[in-house]
Parts: structure tokens; sequence; C-alpha cells
RNA sequence: GCGGGUGUGGUGAAAUUGGUAGACACGCCAGACUUAGGAUCUGGUGCCUCACGGUGUGUAGGUUCGAGUCCUAUCACCCGCACCA
């Protein structure tokens, strides 16, 4: 019988859908484990090779779970709003909906091929109203949340809207807005319905505020500060500008510190801890004001990690966009800010993180008074200090820190810039000195003789005294917008009444997403919703309305500074336009899972109690800063809410490495050419040059040189025509030859599909793809033209790049599956090598394990059938089996996939060649590689005679008692060198090891007659003998 | 610049945590067999050397009876953050 994985993989993957084998019970009596995978976006593309091997890795784990008699939960779902889907919405006028479901049942079908062991009965989808019902469910209780600094945690609004009822806000510790007034409860219980409201906002866990956002104009929506890569968008690499707007944000600020604690008590990547714990950017030091001279009313607040150089303040620097500039600023030097301020406005975000080596600034023209020599201060305004961090302004102290000192210099002996204070008795003629470490304060009054901690403590102290200064702790998070101006996605459920946003009642939930005849934003400038005509809430109906029925404008409606009074009896409000951001539906659905249909809750206490919290979650690093921080504060608030039993929902964490494709190239030569005469380059598209493509190895010079040859002849017929386009295009007056010119070389991303293992180039199938017509000419490896028949070979490059539909390098896992099988593919993608590590995807090696499970039959079968005994093992056999399972448990244990694949090879190589049938063998192997290729160990599992499924089959105990051994071949080493190996007994003694090493022959041959200085023996390891 | 990680054959990689470097595979070489297949089986394969032997885990030192593993310095590549006060 042979082995045909495609029939055995059907056959089984029919039967687990059938039975339910994979369903997780929420009630049961066995010890629960979760094991989780970060689910998919549906792209287009369907999954690629790289998709599943996170998955394959929790399979296994999940599989190996249930047969140690776990209550399993292994779930997966589809996190399916998102940009793409509508795009394509914009350019085909396909619902978002349709798009996702077609997409979704792509994945679908692929996932079920490689035999996962999903509970498909819990799969979410968070697109879905069902779902996102309750993620607009947590958006409101965030809206209704606000944080307590006193309990440290998050509160019910109600318990505020006491605490302001008995005694106003002064008493009030919260983390909230910063320009709040104070008032007290007799003022507050005579605010009218819509300042309270306006208040509340401002202590909100989501709140309305107008803030700097990123904006995107390409995308024409808003990014969170993770969305953005080196000043551009993640998706599209769009530029992005900071623009102010009135979004609704998160105050995932509040949550800062526990973010940062909590990462102690969770088992997480270090590195991915690291990034985290670099995001939060959390700094101690101190808050200081400083008063402005002549402006007795203002003071500028600073926060600084080195209070402890207080007295080295030699100036100060506000970022172009603090609010204090346009009020400080002299008469005299108002001209030179303003042109100041222009300037670094213009430049984006982009040029000026790339380039921080350039020094700008401005003297503001005022002074500040230093708080306890009452000395004048300059106040600079310069770029390098940035709004968003801290204050937004920084007392500079040039002889601790490098960028005041290169401040300090740039603008030495300019008009208020003083000499540079030195306050340690340290050399900075050359530098600043920004050790913590190493110096004593001088110059600095009471601090003098003191070094970095005393000094803090006692400046801060002194600060205090004065009530110019306290300690604080900064941190770089800041709150995450939350607003997203695109169609697809879970609508707000807010609308708007004199522009104050009111909840949508939580029993009217899921409040759906409209239908709308374009998905682009509105002609005035709103978001997609604003094209839906049924978009309106009725108070009384309780139930969305026409737009129709509004009576006043929307904009009047939203705008935070709503006219107060101009809604009489109306019951009719607009509804917000903004949908949420692509992490809202991915921050909780862990805990959805636990109880997927539940229409009541979100899941129901029982179902939250048993699961708690996931055991082991499965995916990329590149979520650091974005789905993993949100979900952990999402999970934090609903801990506090009283939601979900633990504040942390995952306990151990995984991140697979990326696999990358193969990349192949060739060269072509495009219509550009180069001038070098002129350094000029451009496209000349009216010659209609040839298509040439060279193959990769060619050099440069002989590449050149064939171009030359082919195109010289066209080039020197239309010299004029490229002449005359050429002015055009540079308005010069250029007289070119054709010797001046050279054709650019581009390098073509080929599909890997038409390159075979030797890195050739299928030209027919080529030509076929790119559509090229028969004139196109080849250059093979030789600089031959290759023809029909040639000599000369064609040959791509090969580069490691990340896998992409666009870089026409992906590999589909279908493929594989269909050649080879399902088994195949989940052992190899995790022969591999570490799931861990990032490696590029190369089918070489698959056929070493496709070998392997040939051979595994060929144990039980044999071309007749069936050739299990029911036979004594022998003792070897024993051996390997007990050898395989406890390598093999180890190896799960510790996530080493790889070397457990290894084990099974070695563990089949072995019984093979014991000539191995015997049931008592074979039964426990049938279980033990079950969770790394499910399919076959059915089909095995089944031929032994067995009904029903392996997978909860208990797994086989390991024996001690099989490995023990009576005797050791000794490595015997001469200084360190192993020279040969001797077969002694494990119970000899030490001094009986020595004796029978010393008087062995290649021991005395090795010594020639010299005596050891030292014979080191480890019993059971080595014998090492010093010469 | 700061933080984290990785460097081992032609290739993917192992190495019980200080004890026989290169397991297991791919590839390559030689051979066997055949109903010629997507075969299968046997042997070999770090490098240098005909061999004896030497040498070998990015590089240079060190600790140790013994170092891929520990320490110091240094180089290369990858990832994250980046004027964070």
């Amino acid at each position: 019988m042979k082995y045909l994985p495609n029939e055995i993989e059907a056959k089984w993957q029919q039967y687990w859908k059938e039975n339910q084998t994979f369903r997780a019970e929420n009630n049961s009596e066995l010890p629960k484990y979760y094991v989780l995978d970060m689910f998919p976006y549906p792209s287009g593309a369907g999954l690629h090779v790289g998709h599943p091997l996170g998955y394959i890795a929790s399979d296994i784990y999940a599989r190996f779970k249930r047969h140690q008699g776990f209550n399993v939960l292994h779930p997966m779902g589809y996190d399916s709003f998102g940009l793409p889907a509508e795009q394509y919405a914009i350019q085909t006028g396909q619902h978002p909906a349709i798009t996702t479901e077609t997409n979704i049942n792509r994945y679908r079908e692929q996932l079920d091929k490689i035999g996962f062991s999903f509970d498909w009965s819990r799969e979410v989808r968070t697109s879905e109203p069902a779902y996102y019902k309750w993620t607009q469910w947590i958006f409101l209780q965030l809206f209704d949340s606000w944080y307590n600094l006193e309990t440290d945690k998050a509160e019910p609004i109600k318990n505020l809207i006491n605490l302001f009822d008995k005694e106003g806000n002064l008493p009030v510790k919260a983390v909230c807005d910063e320009q709040i007034d104070s008032f007290s409860s007799d003022d507050w219980r005579a605010y009218s319905e819509q300042q309270k409201q306006k208040i509340l906002l401002k202590y909100r866990l989501t709140y309305l505020a107008e803030s700097e956002v990123n904006w995107c104009p390409a995308l024409g929506t808003v990014l969170a500060n993770d969305e953005i890569i080196n000043g551009l968008s993640e998706r599209g690499g769009h530029p992005v500008v900071r623009k102010k707007m009135t979004q609704w944000s998160m105050r995932i600020s509040a949550y800062a510190e526990r973010l940062l604690q909590g990462l102690e008590k969770i088992d997480w990547p270090d590195p991915l801890k690291e990034i985290q714990r670099n995001w939060f950017g959390k700094s101690v030091g101190a808050l200081l004001s400083f008063n402005i001279k002549s402006h007795t009313d203002k003071k500028i607040n600073v926060f600084t990690t080195r209070p402890d150089t207080l007295f080295g303040v030699t100036f100060m620097t506000l970022a172009p966009e603090h609010e204090l500039v346009a009020q400080i600023t002299t008469p005299e030097q108002k001209a030179e800010v303003d042109m100041y301020i222009e300037q670094t406005a213009k430049r984006s975000e982009r040029e000026r993180m790339a380039d921080v080596k350039t020094i700008s600034g401005v003297f503001s023209g005022a002074y500040a008074e230093h708080p306890f020599t009452k000395e004048p201060i300059p106040v600079w305004i310069g770029d390098y200090v940035l709004a968003g961090y801290g204050t937004g302004a920084v007392m500079a102290v040039p002889c601790g820190d490098e960028r005041d000192y290169a401040f300090a210099n740039f603008f030495k002996g300019k008009k208020g810039m003083p000499g540079i204070k030195n306050i340690f008795n340290q050399d900075i003629s050359e530098a600043a000195y920004c050790e913590k470490s190493g110096f004593e304060l001088v110059n600095s009054d009471f601090l003098n003789g003191l070094g970095y901690k005393e000094g803090i403590q006692k400046a801060i102290e002194a600060l205090e005294k004065i009530g110019q200064g306290k300690a604080k702790i900064n941190y770089r998070l800041r709150d995450a917008v939350f607003s997203r101006q695109r169609y697809w996605g879970e609508p707000i459920p807010m609308y708007y009444k004199n522009g104050i946003p009111y909840p949508i009642p939580e029993h009217c939930l899921p409040l759906r997403l409209p239908e709308v005849e374009k998905y682009l934003p509105t002609e005035d400038g709103d978001p997609p919703l604003g094209n839906a005509t049924v978009w309106a809430w009725d108070t009384v109906a309780e139930k969305v309305v026409s737009n129709v029925q509004l009576s006043t404008p929307n904009t009047e409606n939203r705008s935070l500074s709503g006219v107060e009074g101009s809604q009489k009896e109306v019951s009719i409000f607009p509804l917000e336009l903004n949908t949420m951001p692509g992490w809202a539906g991915s921050s909780w659905y862990f805990n959805r899972y636990m109880d997927a249909r539940n229409e009541k809750a979100f899941a129901s206490t029982e179902a939250l109690a048993y699961w708690r919290e996931v055991d082991l979650y499965i995916g990329g690093s590149e979520h650091a800063t974005g789905h993993l921080i949100y979900s952990r504060f999402w999970q934090k608030f609903m801990f506090d809410r009283g939601w979900v039993p633990v504040d942390e929902f995952a306990k151990k964490l995984i991140n697979q490495g990326m696999i990358l494709g193969m990349s192949a190239f060739i060269k072509t030569v495009g219509s550009v050419i180069e001038i070098k005469k002129y350094n000029f380059s451009t496209s000349i598209l009216s010659l209609n040059l040839p298509s040439i493509y060279i193959s990769s190895g060619l050099n440069q010079n002989k590449v050149q040189e064939l171009i030359k040859s082919l195109v010289s002849p066209i080039l020197k017929n239309h010299i004029d025509i490229i002449n005359k386009e050429l002015n055009e295009v540079s308005n010069k007056n250029y007289k070119i030859d054709t010797k001046d010119i050279s054709l650019m070389v581009f390098n073509l991303h080929v599909d890997i599909s038409l390159v075979n293992n030797s890195d050739e180039l299928d030209i027919s199938k080529f030509k076929e793809w790119r559509n090229i017509s028969n004139k196109a000419i080849f250059i093979g490896e030789k600089g031959k033209f290759i023809q029909e028949q040639s000599d000369d070979i064609f040959k791509v490059n090969r580069e490691v790049e990340k896998m992409s539909k666009s870089k026409y390098n992906v590999v589909n896992p279908d493929e594989i599956c269909e050649q080879y099988g399902a088994d195949t593919l989940r052992m190899y993608e995790m022969f591999l090598g570490p799931l861990e590590q990032a490696k590029p995807w190369n089918t070489a090696g698959i056929t070493g394990v496709f070998g392997f499970l040939k051979k595994l039959w060929k144990l039980y079968f044999d071309e007749n059938g069936l050739v299990v005994t029911e036979k004594e093992p022998t003792k070897e056999s024993l051996k390997t089996l007990h050898k395989t399972i406890k390598k093999v448990t180890e190896d799960i244990d510790n996530f080493s996939f790889n070397t457990s694949v290894s084990s099974f090879m070695i563990a089949v190589n072995e019984l093979t060649a014991q000539n191995c049938h015997e049931r008592a063998i074979l039964e426990p192997l049938t279980v033990l590689i079950s969770p790394y290729a499910p399919h076959i160990a059915e089909e095995l599992w089944e031929k032994l005679g067995h009904q029903g499924s392996v997978a909860k089959v208990i797994y086989p105990k390991f024996e001690d008692k099989y490995l023990i051994e009576s005797e050791k071949e000794y490595p015997v080493s001469f200084n360190g060198k192993m020279r040969f190996t001797l077969n002694l007994s494990l119970d000899l003694s030490k001094e009986e090891i020595e004796k029978a090493v010393l008087s062995d022959e290649r021991t005395r041959k090795q010594l020639d007659g010299r005596q050891p200085k030292k014979v080191i023996i480890v019993p059971g390891k080595i014998v090492n003998i010093v010469e």
C-alpha cells in the first residue's frame, strides 16, 4: 500500500468536520488550555506559506495539550474591517462586505487544507454586527468611565458626578485633560446640562477633543502613532502631516504605568517587552516653572530629568508650536520669530525627522527668571524641542546636554545667547559632560558638592518649598486617536446634541453601518458616512432614521462649540460620522472566543471564569506597538470595571519569525536615458525602443556595450528628436551626441514560478506572463542572444525579501499541499528552523520531509498491506521509542519544533534499521507524531484497528527504565583534544576508569612514555588527560 | 546616537547549557536495483593533505584540565526607537 496523502487528508478533514472533533466545551471537568493565533486580515491575495507558520506551531501545541488531557480552546476568526476592502470598494463600487466575504471563504478553504484543529463553531468576524455590537458596547463603557488616581483604576462616571456634586472637582484626583478650571459643588450644581457634559468629557476614558493629529491627505484619514513609519503611512507609504482636528481619543496614558508594570508578570519575549517599554518611554524627573520677566502672569513649565543641573541653565527653548511663543516675543524680535515659525511649519514631519543635524532657532527677546538666583534667562525658540513631548519647552543646560551644547555653540555670540555656565568640576571645552556620575556640582549654590542622586533630591525639595517645581514622571505614550474617516469600520455609537456627544443606549446596539452610494469622503470633506441618507438618531423611537428629519444642519450639532439652546423640542439628532480604527475589533476578540455566540454579553461570566486568559498566544512581533498594547489597555480597563477576571489577556506569547520570499530579478532596459555630460536623465517615450532583457550574471560593462550596439542605430536616427525632447523638458539648449547617452538598466521582478531550481528563466512562459512581443531581445549568461536554439542560458538574480504579491515571490501553500500533502507542509515548515527566526522560504529540502513520511508509512505497510505484528518489541526498539518520547515532549515544551522533527526522523530511521513492525512501538509512535502530522496519524490509528479519532488519545508515557545504559563510549581527550573513544561500564569508579584509560594501548602510544600531569574524569561524560 | 538580536560546512540548521562541533535534512560524489518514478536502497561528504597529521564555530585576546557556549575588546548584518529634555 502506498502513502497517498491527498486521499487520506481529504478523508480526515471531512471526518473532523462532521464529528466536530475539535469543539471545545465550556462546561468541562478537565483543566483548560487556551491556544490562540493572531487572527488574519483576509486580504484578496489569499494565504501564502508564511501565514501558516505560526498557525502550525500553535496547532501542534493545541493538539499536544489535547493528548495531555486538557480541554483545549483553539479558535480562529477574521479581523475583517480594514482599508484594502474599502479601497477596492472605491475603485469598483463593490460593497466591502462582499469583498470581505469572498476573501474569507478563500482563506477558510486554504486553512482547511492544512488540517488545523480549530474550533470553527466559535469563529468571529470583527465586521459582523453580532460582533461589533460588543466593540461598540466596550466603547460606551469607556465613555462611561474615568480614571481615579486615588484607587488607581477606572470607575463609572457616575462616581465622578457624585464627587462633583458633593465637593466639586478640587479633591478629585483623576487622569484628565490638562486645562480644567476648578469648581465647587455649588458651581457644579449650577451648571447647565451642556456645561456639565463638556466638563465630563475632559475626564472620560474616551473623549472628544481638538488635538494635533497625524493627518494623511492621500488616505483621507487620521492615523495613530503606530500606523506611521518614518513619517509615512504604514499602509501605502503616503506623507503624513500634523493637523488640529476634533477627534475621539482613548485615554491610554492613564494606564501607562500599569502597562509598564504588567510586563513584569507576563511571559512574553524580552525584545518585544523592550519595544513596549520604549514606546511607553517612562522618564523620572521634575516639572519646573520659570517666571517670565515683564509677564508676571505667565510661566514656562519645563520637564527635566536633571533637576540637579538647575544652576547650569543658560537659556530656555520653546518648541515653535508652543503657545507662549506668540505671547512673549518682543516687538523687535517679532519679524524674525514669525519668519522662523513659518519656515518650520512648512517642513513636514518627515523632513524634520530626517534631518536632525541642522541646528535652527531664533531668540524671542523675552527673558525668564531663575527660580533661585533670579538671574534673567533668555528664551529661545528651536525646533529641536518637540511640541508633543513633555511641556514643549526645555531648560537648556549646555554643560550637561549635547543638544543644548550644540545649540549654544551654534548661536555663540549672538544676541540673547550668553556664555555656557559650567556647574561640573569637569572640562566642557570640547563637549558637554553627559555622564550621570563622576562629577561634583559647583557654582550651584546649595547644591555645591553634591552628585547626581543627592543633587536631584535636594533640588526638588528646594523647588517644592518655593512652589516652583515638583517631582514628576513623564511618559512618551500619548493618548490614542480613535476616529477614522473611513467607511469600513465600526460606527461610533454616538449622536450629537448641541455639539455634545451622547451615547446610543446600550440596548439599541449594534448601531449598524449604514449603506452609502459612494465610499469616498463627501464634497464638504465629511467622512464617507456623510454620504449616508439614513443616519440620524431618533431619541424617542430609539432607532436610526432618515437625515431628512433633522431640523438643524449636521455641522452645527456636531461642532463642539454648538450654540446652546438652539435645539428646542427636537428629538432627532445627527449621528457620528467617524468610524473606529482597525485595532478596535482586535483589542478584545480573545475574550469573545470564550463564548462567541452569546447575545446577552460579550461573553458570559461563567465562560470568562473558566477560560480566564490566553495561555499561549502566537503571532508576529510587528504588532508590538499596536494591537499588543491596545489589547492590554482594554483588558486592564475591562478588569477595572469587573468584566474580565484577569488584567493581562495573554500569559505567554511567542513571536514567530517571518517567512521571507526568494525574489527573482532580471535586468531590463527602460526608456530612460542618462546624459553623463550634463548629469541629466529623462524618459524618451517617443522612441519606442525594443524591449531588452538581460541575464543576471552578465557584467555591467558588457551589458552597456551590448545595449549600445543594439540601440545606437536607433538613437542615431532619432538624435534630433531626442535633442528636441530633452530641451523641451529641461528648458535648455543641449546639443548631445549618441556617445553621451547611456541607457538605464533596471532590475525587474520576475514571478518565481517562471524560474527553475537552477535559477534559469523559462523565457517562453515569461513572454506570455509579460505579454511581450516576439521582437523582444534576450541576452544570456555568456552575452549571446537567445533565439529558439542557443547554448547560452538565461539566469535570474535572487534576493531575499518580504513575501508579497507585488514582488511576485509568493509561494502558495495549496500547491505544496497538492504536491506533497498537508502533513509534509506542516512538518517542513517546522523543520525549517527555530520558530522565532526569520527565514527565507525554500522548497529545496521538502523532499526530505516527504521521504520521511513515506518511510514512516512503510513501518506499518508493505505493498500488500498492514505488516504490524503483535510480537514483543526488542530492547533497541523500546529504547528508540522512549528516547523519542522524551525528546519530543521536551522539545514541544520548549517550542523547539524543528528539533522534534529531527527526532522523529531519527526514530523512523532507527526503527527501519531494526526492522521493527511491532504494535507496542508503532501505536505509541502514531500518537506521538499526531500533533505534527495529524492526517497520517489518524489513518494509521484507524488501520491499527481503532475506532474514532486519535486526537484525544492520551500521550505515551516516558519510562526511564528503557534508557538505562550499562556502558558508555567515553571520549578520551589529551589536553582537551579528543583522540579516541573507549567503551567502559558506567559502574566503574573514577579510579577504575583512570586505570582502564591509562592501561589502554592508545593512551600509551599518545603519551609516548611521558607521565600525565593530571587526569580529569567526569563519570558518564569524558576523560581528559593533561600532558 | 540609544536599545535588542544574530554571526557555526556548498545550503537550512543541531549541540543535553562548560565536556566527542556539524545531529537531522537538502545538495553533491560513488554504487546497487528496476515494471524508468514525484522512484527506492547502500556508502561517502567541514576545510587543507596522497597520507601521517594539521586545522576549524565573524575577528583578536582572556578565564579553564577543557570554550560554539563564560569574560573583555572589535567587526559585519538584521530589527526596534530616534533631537524624548
